[in-house]
DNA sequence: CTTGTAACCTGTCTGC
DNA sequence: TGCAGACAGGTTACAA
């Protein structure tokens, strides 16, 4: 489920529940996820009110008046029930808040994470430091992609999946923001042309503003904390579409695999 | 420092 | 129906 448009669903869905509430209990049913869970989680959320829930590439953020960060990963198959019916097998991590309401952290491959830290601290935290800057931000220039591809031979599609030059890229959406802006996935980066990126800079805004509009993705999880499923899989152009048409020239999509991972792209479009 | 691979863990789907 | 194998939205340790 998750790349930065689904986190960012699922951000603005626990601030509607979230914001202005204070955490009433907070149980952790098992001492890790991908990780160890903080031992004092439950001591130090029970009783806070939450400020504000935010995102910063693909985590989650939760502020409480008592100057702590919440950041959780939802990693590849984490969810957030909202008042779930039933507790299932991989709700890991129970929030109630003041109004009765709760919030099942679900991820049955526990790829995910959660930390708690202090809210003054925050950038300096080891999940955060090193993350490049937002794509939907200033911060993410043509500049800035210039020079994060110049003489690398390292094929674009793994520099973009690479946090640390841009946050919040996964591979769908790389994918999707190569096949927009005409560059092969295994291009090296230092051969990609200043007026390619000035084409790839807009279409990754395009590709994750049109995703966080549809709700996300939604593959084998819904993307939404209230169950609502994401839609924006109906808009793929080639992820997850190998032999099928490309949307701009009809020839079939392939599919390769990078460093482990399927990169699909139109022979015809991406050079 | 850069690059590529394996590993983490569970579930689902396909083909035999 | 059973079973093996491939594959899945991410990150990170490690080797070269």
């Amino acid at each position: 489920m998750p790349e930065l448009p689904e986190v960012e669903t699922v951000a603005r869905g626990l601030a509607r529940v979230w914001e202005g509430r204070r955490f009433a209990r907070v149980e952790a049913r098992r001492p890790d996820l991908r990780r160890p869970l903080p031992q004092d989680l439950g001591q130090r959320l029970t009783g806070a009110r939450i400020e504000r829930v935010g995102r910063r590439a693909k985590y989650g953020l939760v502020d409480t008046d008592r100057g702590d960060t919440l950041i959780f990963h939802l990693g590849m198959s984490g969810r957030m029930r909202l008042d779930p019916t039933e507790i299932e097998t991989h709700d890991h991590i129970l929030f109630t808040t003041d109004e009765g309401r709760v919030v099942a952290f679900n991820d049955a491959r526990r790829f995910g994470s959660l930390d708690l830290t202090e809210t003054a601290a925050l950038d300096a935290h080891p999940l955060l430091a090193g993350i490049g800057p937002e794509p939907l931000g200033p911060g993410l220039t043509e500049a800035h992609l210039a020079e994060a591809f110049a003489d690398r031979i390292a094929p674009v599609k793994a520099l973009l999946l690479d946090q640390r030059l841009v946050a919040g890229l996964g591979n769908i959406y790389v994918c999707e923001a190569l096949h927009i802006s005409g560059i092969h996935p295994e291009r090296p980066g230092g051969k990609v042309k200043r007026a390619e990126i000035a084409k790839l800079v807009p279409a990754i805004r395009e590709v994750l503003t049109q995703a966080i509009e549809a709700g996300g993705s939604t593959l084998r999880d819904y993307a939404q904390v209230d169950g609502e499923l994401g839609y924006f899989q109906k808009q793929w152009r080639v992820y997850g579409r190998e032999d099928e048409g490309c949307p701009a020239c009809a020839k079939p999509v392939q599919r390769i695999v990078q460093s482990g991972r399927s990169s699909f792209f139109c022979k015809r479009c991406q050079k």
